[in-house]
DNA sequence: ATAGGGTTAG
């Protein structure tokens, strides 16, 4: 291991989260001057408005939200004379930032309409706004558009493009624009050229891809920056390589890039993740140490990891300590707190956080309610959980996916399959689309039921659609083959699984083994231990709960062990 | 161009 700058690396190991707790209220405690140091938030908008205008030209329009927005524009189409191209860009390039991305298309589809010729600026707004609706086909018959209208594409245009392909996961065509603007000399790429497809890289699971191109960079092609160092440790933390992400940050300090709260904020959720918690706290320590002050995000993390642990109402202490210092606990972290006292059954407590944030305006989201429910449900209370998922509805809120998934997830573990059912046509109905964890909860629901057969017709369903099942479901209809000692089918569908490009892990490979054991005969046994070497020569190791089946399987045979009955019988 | 929260399997 190379040597380290600092002591994160070498306290990477141990393990006590009551500190963690402590040094965080400590924190608030001795650095309290440090938190009134920070700079309030600065508004923009406010001092622009304070600039001398210009005699005819209005300053630019800044609007609220969507409605705000289609009200101006709306005014502007009526205009007898209508204004620039520039006014309307500026009104297109805001709802765009306020993620209204089809608002924006339907904008710019009426500006043609009244004959407002787009500019270049226009079309790459438009372009930027069909990448994030996913829908890059849109995106490059607009840059067709750009061309044809006798326009280049900036950087900026290349960069949207390439973002929006490695979503898509067309790699190709980022690629290939890359490398257009490699050998075009107008349009080199930039800093965020590289950013974006490193980030495109570690999305992909392409570490390696992601590593080469930060190598490449310092050989010349682009000095990486702090935001480069920072999405590369925060996608080597996200993908639990620690270690990796701490070196780097060593290696980027060596080379003069300072860090700030995001390459620490990343790194404490990095070792936090890793219930590292005495590496959590002296990063902790560290960035106060350097004046990088902990902040909304930072603390969220903290919240949340306590939460995680069981420590709901150390997590709270966190949030007052937070309000006290003018730290505005956000959406993020009530929901966090909620989820906390969710996971240890203290719903009261639960709904009193969302009650606090119900009183605060505009506080609770999508996530908020799909928080509660999912804690009514975990502790069977479905009455209370559809009355906060109608609530949801009530107060303008749309329910997506994962709200709906968690209602079904408690109706089938109630037994409840025909509820179940009807929510999830009735999410259709709404038009959303049911996702790989819908349709996986609902066949765990089925095969809970002994119904592998529906199980198996919704499997179908999925591959019809374009919803590919993954592992989990897989394994959720192999173990229940298996218990009902289907051992030829849940076989057959392991191979299946294996066609179509997925791997097995240890849950898949324990549930074949229990199912062998089931049918207790020697020849089987046997077949246990055939299957238990080769997950080992695949590199998929046992765990506890795969020994727990061979040391029940042989207690229950007795004999196996010779007289030896590992102090278990079953009469 | 970079950081935080909710749903599924042995």
């Amino acid at each position: 291991m190379p040597k380290m700058m600092t002591a994160t690396a070498s306290s990477y190991g141990s393990r006590s989260m009551p500190s963690l707790h402590s040094t965080v209220v400590f924190l608030f405690n001795d650095y309290s001057a440090l938190f009134h140091s920070q700079p309030s938030n600065s508004k923009p908008n406010e001092s622009r408005n304070t600039h001398p205008k210009q005699f005819g030209v209005r300053g630019p329009t800044t609007v609220t939200n969507l409605e705000h927005a289609f009200n101006v524009f709306d005014e502007m189409l009526r205009k007898r004379h209508l204004p620039s191209v520039f006014r309307f860009n500026q009104i297109l390039g805001q709802v765009a930032k306020l993620k209204h991305h089809s608002a924006v298309i339907s904008m710019y589809n009426q500006m043609g309409v009244s004959g407002v010729g787009p500019s270049d600026c226009t079309l790459t707004i438009v372009i930027n706004c069909f990448c994030h609706l996913n829908q890059m086909g849109f995106s490059f018959s607009v840059l067709g558009q750009l061309f044809k209208s006798g326009f280049e594409p900036s950087v900026y245009t290349f960069n949207i493009l390439i973002n929006g392909s490695l979503t898509e996961n067309r790699v190709a065509e980022a690629a290939e624009i890359f490398n257009k603007m490699m050998k075009t000399g107008n349009c080199k790429p930039s800093v965020v050229t590289f950013g974006t497809l490193i980030k495109g890289f570690y999305r992909m699971g392409n570490n390696g891809a992601a590593i080469q191109l930060l190598r490449k960079m310092e050989e010349g092609a682009c000095n990486p920056n702090l935001v480069i160092c920072n999405t590369i440790i925060d996608s080597l933390c996200k993908d639990t390589l620690t270690v990796d992400a701490l070196n780097l940050f060593s290696e980027m300090m060596s080379k003069g890039i300072s860090p700030n709260v995001i390459t620490y904020t990343s790194l404490i959720h990095g070792v936090c993740r890793l219930g590292k918690w005495k590496a959590a706290t002296r990063l902790l320590n560290e960035m106060v140490s350097r004046n990088i002050f902990p902040n909304v995000h930072t603390f969220s993390i903290l919240v949340d990891t306590l939460c995680k642990e069981g420590m709901a109402e150390e997590a709270q202490t966190v949030v007052e300590r937070m309000i006290e210092r003018d730290i505005e606990p956000n959406t993020v972290t009530y929901n966090s707190l909620m989820d906390g006292y969710c996971l240890r059954g203290e719903m009261d407590k639960a709904k009193k956080v969302f009650e606090l944030m119900l009183c605060k305006d505009s506080m609770t989201d999508v996530r908020s309610y799909t928080i509660l429910i999912n804690g009514y449900c975990k502790r069977k209370m479905m009455d209370e959980a559809m009355m906060i998922f109608l609530e949801m509805s009530r107060r303008g809120l749309v329910s997506d996916t994962v709200a709906y998934t968690t209602l079904i997830d408690g109706f089938c573990k109630l037994g409840r399959i025909h509820d179940a059912q009807k929510l999830f046509s009735q999410m259709q109905g709404c038009g959303h689309l049911p996702n790989g964890v819908t349709f996986g909860t609902l066949i765990k629901g089925f095969c809970r039921m002994g119904n592998n057969n529906a199980a198996i017709q919704l499997l179908r369903k999925m591959e019809e659609g374009a919803c590919n099942p993954d592992l989990v479901i897989y394994n959720t209809i192999i173990d229940s083959l298996c218990k009902d000692t289907l051992i030829v089918d849940a076989l057959n569908l392991f191979s299946e699984m294996m066609r179509n490009g997925i791997s097995p892990n240890v849950i898949t490979y324990t549930s074949l083994i229990h199912g062998v054991c089931r049918l207790g005969k020697w020849k089987e046994w046997k077949e246990a231990t055939t299957l238990l070497n080769e997950m080992v020569s695949r590199n998929i190791f046992p765990d506890v709960q795969t020994f727990n089946v061979f040391v029940d399987t042989l207690c229950k045979e007795g004999g196996c062990w010779g007289s030896a009955n590992c102090g278990r019988n079953d009469d």
